[in-house]
RNA sequence: GCGCCCGUAGCUCAGUCGGAUAGAGCACCAGAUUCCUAAUCUGGGGGCCGCAGGUUCGAAUCCUGCCGGGCGCGCCA
């Protein structure tokens, strides 16, 4: 509806050309917006003011210009000048009446953008490690890598989803011999568990489940023996090398695989059932295993991004903002977890992605500068690679913040949030909010069935229309949709144009919200489309005995309906017939 | 110490490339249902947009400094 304005702007000016050179290349569309202030009209555009400058006149008096060459037309009642020179459009009724009846035959497709070619976007999120359940703060980066994957879409981009899985390195050592040593004790061998183990329930059951064939048990005595005084981390270093001598490197092996890929095919389930779904499960083991990483290094050593010193191989990350250069091949040869992130991103823009978007957490954002780095040096640009950074979550139950370590007892795990929760209010409240700013996740707002939940207002407005046709059937009346099309000029109460107003804007936000990578836009229009809703339908009888009145009235509701379902969609949030 | 993010109503937060009188929910106060779901609606009070400068026709928004909070600064992953 915005371009309706945009072109009667971009005709005017074609007939002023004295203003060619003052607008350069200012998109005509970026100036328009929609008033706060009804009485302003429906439309401003600040045209005037942004060429005030270069063309070296008064806003008002260029305002005026634009008003005498707008062109009279059946979309537009009245364009007049206002405060420092906003240029108002009172769009004509005819106007919202096309866009309606535009949202019921777009259906599911309204709001939808034409495909773009460009930039296909990777967009990487969650990639929790696989060393235990997604806990509450990985909800967040689900639901809201989910939303902007489909927000991205609905505007019109290709959009991948990549899981990148840390299942190479230390930590998975550690996961092996978490197993093992639970395995251990389920056939009597007890020691003490190791500080800097994986202590959770979680390694009981995978002991139990994976195939342990021709794995024997060792003596407690014997093991303990092995096992220095002292750090945490010397305990736990002592025990993988003790594990990977009594059981070999391949039945050691065998053993951290199927304790990751239980992990892993847990996390997969879980997100499966919040509605969060992945294109691919990116190993990071696979870029080993393919020499992905030798590839990617190669590339900058041929690009004479790398030097030697102190035994080592590093990157030279200064030269392209970074704080200092990086390691990339330790002095004892292993290559650093920041080698496979150089050679995993040069490996997305290899697969012919143009835009990667990492969502990660903010504790990781010392992490950004290095990897654009890479990037860069590897002659990608620096803006190809975003990273909206995302704050902690903080659950409250009667107003007081909980305490979220596993070790604590109270839950933590996305599992147990959703099961509390519901999976409609989990993924609505993790995208209420900006991704930079921390979240305060209210437990008993999320839960509560009435008043205050926002999810159920919303909601509560889909499924009041569905009421509607319910009960107009009750009646034995039908809604006669061709009579509806052709009266929607009944629809004169204020209740009525505010409705048809806020359904119009609905392009606008799946655009803005996608554009700023920002779902809470979508959340927060919602919101206003039900409270517009909520109050048409307490002000007015829809069902009403002027059959003409009654059936505009129920198209309008019908237009309202299919804009809330498609955005509680977009959303991952369901949108009930009936409450 | 250096770097990144945040600071808007009592609370939780929106605020679009700088735009008109800074918005919403909760909480608080006062009302609305013989009628399509009251999980609803209507009205009301409530603001130094952290502080101080600067940029300009115009600043919550951009720049600088300061104050307060979060996070990060490994040949860990």
């Amino acid at each position: 509806m915005k371009s309706i304005v945009a072109q009667h702007l971009q005709d005017a000016l074609a007939g002023m050309p004295e203003l060619a050179d003052a607008v350069g290349d200012l998109s005509i569309e970026s100036t328009v917006e929609r008033t706060r202030d009804a009485s302003h009209g429906d439309f401003a555009s600040n045209i005037a003011m942004r060429l005030a400058k270069p063309a070296g006149k008064n806003p008002r008096e260029l305002a005026a210009m634009f008003v005498e060459k707008i062109a009279g037309s059946d979309q537009v009642d009245k364009v007049d000048i206002a405060g420092p020179g906003f240029i108002n459009f009172h769009l004509s009724a005819a106007a919202f009446h096309a866009e309606i009846l535009s949202i019921l035959s777009k259906g599911t497709e309204y709001g939808r953008q034409a495909h773009k070619d460009k930039p296909r976007i990777l967009l990487e999120f969650v990639s929790a490690n696989p060393t235990g359940p997604l806990h509450v703060g990985h909800g967040r980066h689900a639901a809201f890598g989910a939303t902007v994957g489909n927000l991205l879409q609905a505007a019109g981009y290709t959009v991948s989803r990549e899981y990148y899985v840390n299942d190479a390195g230390r930590q998975m050592d550690i996961l092996g011999v978490s197993v093992w040593l639970r395995w251990l004790e389920s056939k009597g061998t007890l020691i003490p568990f190791p500080e800097a183990g994986y202590r959770g329930d979680y390694i009981r059951d995978i002991a139990s489940e994976i195939d342990t064939t021709g794995i024997e048990p060792v003596d407690a005595e014997e093991l303990l023996g092995a096992i220095p005084e002292g750090d945490k981390e010397v305990v736990i270093e002592a025990l993988i090398t003790r594990a990977k001598t009594t059981l070999g490197a391949t039945d050691f092996d065998r053993i951290r695989q199927q304790s990751l890929e239980s992990i892993r095919a847990d996390i997969e389930d879980d997100l499966a059932e919040f509605g969060v779904t992945f294109d691919r499960w990116y190993s990071e083991q696979s870029l080993t295993t393919g020499h992905r990483i030798e590839a990617a290094l190669a590339v900058l050593e041929e690009r004479g991004m790398l030097y030697k010193k102190d035994g080592a191989t590093w990157f030279r990350a200064t030269d392209f903002g970074d704080e200092k250069d990086r390691v990339v091949i330790r002095e004892n040869g292993a290559k650093t977890y920041f080698a496979s992130d150089i050679a995993y991103h040069f490996d997305k823009r290899e697969r012919g992605f143009d835009l990667l978007i990492d969502i990660l957490g903010s504790d990781h954002h010392g992490y950004v500068a290095r990897v654009r780095a890479g990037l860069e040096a590897m002659g990608y640009k620096a803006a190809d690679l975003e990273v909206p950074l995302m704050q902690f979550v903080a659950l409250y139950r009667d107003g007081k913040k909980m305490q979220m370590s596993t070790r604590s007892g109270e839950f933590d795990t996305l599992r147990q949030l959703r099961a509390e929760v519901g999976n409609d209010a989990a993924r609505f409240f993790y995208v209420s909010r900006s991704n930079d700013q921390h979240l305060d996740f209210d437990l008993d707002i999320a839960k509560s069935e009435s008043n205050d939940n926002p999810v159920y207002y919303i909601q509560y407005a889909h499924a009041r229309i569905a009421s509607v046709y319910r009960q107009l059937a009750e009646r034995s009346l039908a809604w006669d949709t061709a009579q509806g099309h052709a009266s929607l000029a009944l629809l004169t109460e204020p209740q009525e144009k505010a409705l048809a107003t806020t359904l119009s804007r609905y392009p606008e936000i799946i655009e803005l919200a996608a554009n700023n990578r920002a779902p809470q836009h979508l959340v927060h229009y919602l919101r206003d489309l039900a409270n517009d809703f909520h109050t048409y339908y307490n002000a007015h009888a829809f069902i009403v005995d002027d059959a003409k009145l009654r059936d505009a009235r129920l198209t309008l509701i019908a237009a309202a309906r299919t804009v809330i379902a498609n955005g509680l969609e977009l959303l991952g949030v369901s949108a009930p017939e009936t409450m």
